[in-house]
DNA sequence: CACAGCCTCTACCATTTGGTAGACAGCGGA
DNA sequence: TCCGCTGTCTACCAAATGGTAGAGGCTGTG
């Protein structure tokens, strides 16, 4: 019926989307399980802790999403404000097909500095070298110039923010669907335009 | 040796801080009362059990929260961006004093319906009158034209967002200290001045 | 057919969880 | 002095949690 390793998968997938709704420390193996559709031991089979399922579940994720990016990076055009849109554009997609993604961003100020690790590990040398990009342009007048680290705070914390699938966001008549993180989306590009675009 | 109700404060005040710190599920009534220096039974007297806990919790968060922004609001100045500009800054400034008021933010999504409304109940009306606020200044011309909804969502994801305390942001050499919070304030208030500022 | 390895199962276990029942200490008022 | 109220305690409990031990079924290969 399954081929030998889509267990493994499919227990990655729903751990995946179990953590990032619901937040690591709620979520029982035995939920896990009974979402793969298989007995709590099989998980423990296939990964010997909730730890260590955890910490899989986290480089495969880091791991995709660091593909996605790098390869819009690869082939974004040269101009830099074209350059950020694209990128931009790349971080969006993942959450937009797949909300968990966000919600596990949701966790990442309460994993243990080990599993927080594991995470920076993908993640640092990605944002350090768009940091750097983005201070080269500015350095070459192609941008204006600023605190290429805080604004790349910035537009994280917009992303994280946006994980937060906020009840509150719906009073603003936002909604957390795809069609509502692409307007989100929109929004933070014009903004990066704004605060970016030379003087000249 | 303390007042009588003043178990019920500490206890409230524990609670939001761990609540906050590590997520509600994470943290059980034997911790708080730990923390209160009393016993768990005790804080079930208080609080017939840890969901009307995290009610009183999120109500008096939310209560305070508002107080805080009503007060900027009254006394802000009449020009649209310099009251844009001064209610971040309020806004910001419970958070920069409080750390455990941005997690609680942060548990916003996964919060049951109930005590979302709960929160709602505060938010939701002060979040309204300042997207009318917006809109009504920008149909006076004195705001660029946009979506004011939108903006809101924007600004409103980035307050959340630095709520993940983020491992991440230290790669951008940001630290998630009062220093870092007040930097990133004024990068947002900037922001949303060339996204608002009338095009004259 | 037999065997070995892979995978999932049943059966437990200790610990922790939120919650209940009720004893008892202190204190102000009659 | 006695009473009743408030607030904290000790003593439990059922359910759920992460984890262990080991049996047994299914597979492809010799």
């Amino acid at each position: 019926m399954t081929s030998p390793a889509s267990t493994r998968v499919r227990i990655l997938d729903a751990a995946l989307d179990l953590f990032g709704q619901r937040g690591v420390d709620s979520v029982s193996l035995d939920e896990i399980a009974r979402e793969v559709g298989v007995r709590k031991q099989t998980v423990l089979y296939w990964f010997p802790s909730k730890d260590e399922l955890l910490d899989a579940v986290l480089e495969t994720a880091a791991a995709e999403l660091v593909a996605v990016i790098d390869a819009a990076v690869r082939s974004a055009p040269a101009d830099p404000l074209e350059r950020i849109d694209s990128v931009v554009r790349a971080v969006f997609r993942p959450a937009v097909r797949r909300p968990a993604v966000l919600g596990l961003i949701r966790e990442l100020g309460r994993l243990s500095p080990a599993h927080a690790a594991r995470l920076r590990e993908h993640l640092d040398p990605l944002i350090a070298r768009a940091i750097e990009a983005i201070g080269a342009e500015m350095d070459a007048g192609r941008l204006r110039r600023g605190d290429p680290g805080l604004i790349a705070a910035l537009a994280y914390a917009t992303v994280t923010g946006v994980a937060t699938e906020p009840e509150v966001l719906r009073t603003v008549g936002w909604t957390a669907d795809a069609r509502g993180l692409r307007q989100l989306r929109d929004e933070l590009r014009a903004f990066l335009r704004a605060a970016l675009a030379p003087d000249s």
